[in-house]
DNA sequence: GTAAGTGCAAAGTGTTTGCATGGAA
DNA sequence: TTCCATGCAAACACTTTGCACTTAC
């Protein structure tokens, strides 16, 4: 079994939650995907392989999934929420082109070091950086 | 007449629009709070001063102040959108408090610096950053 | 006088919820 | 057999839009 299925179904269990075939292939979905996925996404890439579930579903998944530690949930400079899976030790950032819309991950532990300092000498207790750089991609240049 | 508004009249005047009190009403109230405001929150401080104007002029002229750069527009991990004013050589990030949803701005030279590098290394034009660290704010602590 | 702006209410969007039915334990 | 989960559709919260009337220029 995965490392991920095996954290969601302990998860449910230990929370007297169901291990249902809905949720474990919405997980086996997500982690498949290398891409941020919006929760319609994920409702048309289960369609397209006739792994029908409801979007109510899709969503109640998405959530158990954020509070299991298993996703994360975030808003892109776009309308909706998009969710990625999380990987240990894979911790990143992201560069949102916006002309395109591609998004390019990036990590540094310069600036989150720095950060971390910074949120010492104001006495904050940080759980998560969230940095969002919005520009022009390489591949952007070309079409303005 | 205030920068801003010289701004804001400036560009309705360049772009065939017309300067009218609603406009320049919602103008004067955003840049006299130093808050991050949604668009309900301006539309009740405009009423409790009874300077009266539609929802859909809130939005409108919102709209109309991030296109001339006074204003910038943003998900804060919220539902909903905020607004705040852009004060040139005043740009910053956020510290957002997930306990009592107080937000704490900072700014440091260090981590945009190493940003842009970082963007460059990359091949990524960045437009500006983003940056939001949620966590807890010092007063959080006690209500835990 | 004319084009653009306003307020209102209706329509959109993405997300959540209530409820009857179905399924895991 | 007992709850919990699912699917559906309705409800929601926030934002945008169409339209008749008003106002800046």
């Amino acid at each position: 079994m995965k490392r991920a299925e095996k954290i969601f179904i302990d998860y449910l269990r230990e929370n007297g939650l169901k291990v249902t075939k809905e949720r474990l292939m919405l997980l086996d979905e997500l982690f498949n995907t290398e891409e941020h996925l919006d929760a319609d996404s994920l409702l048309f890439r289960m369609r397209s392989q006739k792994r029908r579930v409801s979007r109510a579903t899709v969503y109640r998944t998405l959530d158990l999934l954020v509070q299991c530690g298993l996703a994360r949930k975030m808003r892109l400079g776009k309308e909706n929420y998009v969710y990625e899976k999380v990987v240990p030790g894979r911790s990143h950032h992201h560069m949102i082109c916006t002309v395109t819309g591609k998004i390019m991950e990036f990590w540094d532990s310069e600036v989150d070091d720095r950060l971390r300092q910074l949120c010492q000498e104001k006495g904050f207790r940080p759980t998560y950086f969230s940095i969002s750089v919005y520009g022009l991609s390489q591949d952007a240049d070309g079409e303005r």
